[in-house]
DNA sequence: GACCCTTCGTCGGTTTTCTACATAGGGTCG
DNA sequence: CGACCCTATGTAGAAAACCGACGAAGGGTC
């Protein structure tokens, strides 16, 4: 476990929508919309973080036909997996935040101090 | 000319590097160093991100002889290719922000405000 | 001649992304 | 009841991106 996963742009992404509310179970959908993704980025990348064993996933216990929609699975971040997005993140804003805080004109932050 | 670029985690280091000054002339070698990419990822971003107009290049205008090296490529992020770039690297960083922003324990700012 | 240094790139295999599509039950409209 | 959209899950296959290895070309050193 914890077996190398590349930490690109869409990962990012699906990171940071999961540390959002670390504590909050995410079915696909919702991740989906969250994160922009389409299915067919999101789940591959569902894939991995779980065999990478950041993130588990278990079957909601519904009755489809009760519910009147199909049953979700939920994803959520392991405690190992809610480290390692945290130090993954933060390293990404640093190297942002070191590109445009060397920039006078700022684009957002009216004053750094 | 400003054609789709993907931003992706690799092309956003590179942007966040022009942006740390956005006035210096940049050359290859220099890039590869403060990117931390090798050269098979940096020099197709930096193709594409001259076809899609965000910058530019110039051949140094030196003697390799008499400079003792190879004369160097220098690349520079056009005007358009500043705005953008900044406002790429905007949205990025929000994005993230809102990931830890939300997340009561901080791994590396004690005080927001 | 053999080797390392600087500087620019390209090549090719692996990994990632994304546009379709597949599946399956439910509801709606005419 | 057939055509169509909605919630959900996911796969298939092609395009794109990534990155280690290599090449080119000159300079210096031993």
């Amino acid at each position: 476990m914890t077996n190398p996963v590349r930490v690109t742009a869409a990962v990012s992404k699906v990171l940071a929508v999961f540390l959002e509310d670390p504590e909050a179970d995410r079915y696909g959908l919702d991740l989906m919309r969250a994160s922009g993704h389409p299915s067919g980025t999101l789940y591959p990348i569902l894939l991995r973080l779980q065999r990478a064993g950041w993130v588990d996933a278990i079957w909601e216990d519904v009755d489809p036909v009760a519910a009147g929609r199909p049953a979700r699975r939920y994803y959520r971040l392991t405690p190992d997996g809610l480290v390692t997005a945290r130090l993954e993140i933060a390293a990404l804003r640093q190297q942002l935040d070191r590109a445009s805080g060397a920039d006078k004109a700022g684009v957002t932050e009216p004053r750094p101090a």
